[in-house]
DNA sequence: GCCGTTTTCGGCCCGACTGTTTTCAGTCG
């Protein structure tokens, strides 16, 4: 029975899409998919909700809670099954190849009988599809291309690994001679945990030169399009990078357009013809007339509104605080005074201590905590009892020779055991300044199981955080199924943070989580689970994460002066 | 089907490109 919202959102988006082939009303096919998005973007679990819940979310409305809630109840919805017999599901599947929508998918099944890919292919090959009003010879070559390219599955790449790439090009684009600004723009900028493809975009006032340019620069493998004001081309580890090239005068709406969302930027056009405007890539025009453009803070000014940081711009409510001023103020990587996970060569990290705590100090941070892994991770090098008493006089040396640089705390990462038990006996773990509780094995148990297990470990007395709470690793492993909302209830009542895992295969929680657990009130911590002292840069994943999900400075626990945090560690109430 | 500082009815974002047409529908982002 699905209960998942990406499950259920997935329907919604079934129906819509088949509704669409079916030739009803547009707009009916818009609202599912926009409901799709919503289920999808809920941040708490659907299964839990009631009809009137489900109707009272934005994009939601009495029909299409009815028809989720018939989901939920019966495992499908009888319109979805009606439309399922009508048209078979190669029809759809056709529909995703590049150049071919519904219309077309469904005049080549009815005139032709053509159901599945395969079928199309032996129509192409027969030329049995040029002679079809609507098609021709052109139509004929790129669907036969478009074939070729659907059974490579579709590659997404991490939003660590993308930036990097991103960043290289930004700087290659800037060194072209006429270039005034650049960035990128998309899922990137929105930071989402994986990237489809990258935008970049330019201002100058000699596109065509620029253009050129960028073709030559040293990290491009090959163009794959270009014109006067755009071109696509691939990288030499095959991402591929779209840049356009606008006018200065239009760099701030164009920047707005390709950041999106989709879905904000429906939003955002909506309010804009409402208060007797146009907004487009080319800038807000009040009849004809540009009143913004140059900057992505003049265009949300002039349409009445603050301008939402890039992470949020996902239609999840940020469009109306906007409109209000009342947008939440998001954590940012300055906010942060400490990490709260990192590993030694105690355990499977590379570096001693010594050398993890000066590189946390360099970064300027007043704590920093040393979590090596726990003796029931039998697959790392972990903690004996010994280990832990000579770590604790390691550290307490530290800390004397390091008095008034930074504050090393003595931590443990230690592991959810099958029912729920951790590594040690209370008086010991009641002997670490800081405990990390993480899931690091057998995480595709049923979600009762896998959710009684955490709960038993945020139960336990002695633990702070809940490390990577699902235990993901992207892109093959898709972390536990837990119920995140007793994770969250259980969390706050017993005063432990989530932990927002910064490490870019894991961003655990996700954003949709960690946008929950913000609405639930709970507390986080953002760490980078450093297992050298480089990876200590790569909190700010975290913290885009972080905002992604809303979450806001004074929620997450390093943040905090450490006299607060200890505070919070000891388990006392901690006053704001 | 959804929604409301114009609206409980009558609208629903904007522009570019492609391939097929001969003025435009379909698709895409």
């Amino acid at each position: 029975m699905p209960r998942t919202n990406f499950e259920v959102a997935a329907a919604l988006h079934e129906l819509a899409d088949l509704l669409q082939i079916n030739g009803g009303d547009r707009f009916r096919t818009l609202a599912y998919r926009r409901a799709g998005d919503a289920v999808r973007g809920l941040g708490r679990d659907v299964s839990t909700m009631t009809g009137a819940e489900l109707n009272a979310v934005h994009g939601i409305g009495k029909a299409t809670a009815g028809k989720v809630m018939e989901l939920l109840q019966s495992g499908t919805i009888a319109l979805l099954e009606e439309l399922r017999a009508k048209y078979p599901a190669g029809v759809l599947e056709m529909t995703r190849l590049s150049g071919l929508g519904p219309k077309k998918a469904l005049a080549l099944h009815d005139a032709l009988g053509v159901g599945t890919l395969e079928e199309l292919e032996v129509a192409l090959k027969a030329g049995r599809l040029r002679d079809l009003k609507g098609f021709g010879a052109k139509s004929e070559e790129n669907l036969l291309r478009a074939l070729a390219t659907h059974s490579r599955e579709e590659r997404r790449i991490l939003l660590g690994d993308a930036l990097v790439v991103a960043e290289e090009m930004l700087e290659g684009l800037r060194t072209i001679p006429g270039v005034e600004r650049a960035s990128y723009a998309g899922s990137l900028r929105r930071m989402r945990d994986t990237i489809g493809d990258l935008d970049l975009l330019a201002a100058a006032f000699n596109p065509r030169e620029v253009v050129e340019a960028f073709g030559g620069l040293p990290n491009i493998g090959r163009v794959l399009g270009a014109g006067p004001t755009k071109c696509s081309v691939l990288t030499r580890n095959g991402l591929q990078v779209d840049l356009r090239v606008v006018a200065p005068e239009e760099f701030g709406s164009a920047l707005q357009y390709f950041t999106g969302s989709k879905a904000h930027n429906v939003k955002v056009r909506e309010h804009a013809v409402r208060s007797g405007l146009k907004l487009s890539e080319y800038g807000l025009f009040r009849a004809g007339e540009r009143i913004a453009g140059s900057t992505e803070e003049e265009v949300y000014g002039a349409l009445g509104m603050q301008t939402p940081p890039a992470p949020m711009r996902e239609d999840r409510g940020e469009v109306e605080l906007a409109l209000r001023g009342a947008l939440p103020s998001l954590v940012s990587v300055g906010d942060l005074r400490g990490d709260l996970q990192s590993h030694s060569v105690y355990s499977d990290g590379r570096r001693t201590i010594r050398e993890m705590a000066l590189a946390a100090a360099a970064k300027g941070y007043e704590y920093f905590a040393i979590t090596d892994h726990g003796r029931n991770l039998s697959i790392v090098r972990n903690l004996s009892l010994e280990d832990i008493e000579r770590q604790r006089a390691e550290v307490k040396a530290l800390n004397e020779e390091l008095a008034g640089r930074i504050v090393v705390l003595h931590g443990l990462e230690a592991n959810i055991g099958m029912e729920g038990e951790l590594d040690y006996a209370d008086e010991v773990l009641a002997g670490f300044d800081v405990v990390v509780a993480s899931l690091h094995h057998q995480l595709r148990g049923e979600r009762e199981v896998m959710t009684r297990r955490v709960l038993r470990a945020i139960e336990n007395p002695h633990v702070h955080v809940l490390g990577h709470p699902t235990g993901r690793m992207m892109p093959r492993r898709p972390g536990s199924d837990l119920d995140m909302e007793a994770v969250c209830r259980a969390a706050l009542a017993h005063g432990v943070a989530l932990e927002i895992n910064a490490n870019p295969r894991r961003l655990d929680l996700k954003d949709d989580h960690a946008f929950l657990a913000r609405q639930m009130g709970c507390l986080f911590a953002i760490s980078t689970d450093a297992h050298s002292p480089r990876e200590l840069d790569l909190m700010r994943f975290g913290v885009a994460t972080a905002q992604r999900g809303w979450v806001e400075a004074k929620d997450v626990v390093n943040t905090w002066p450490l006299e607060k945090l200890r505070r919070f560690l000891a388990k006392s109430p901690v006053s704001s």
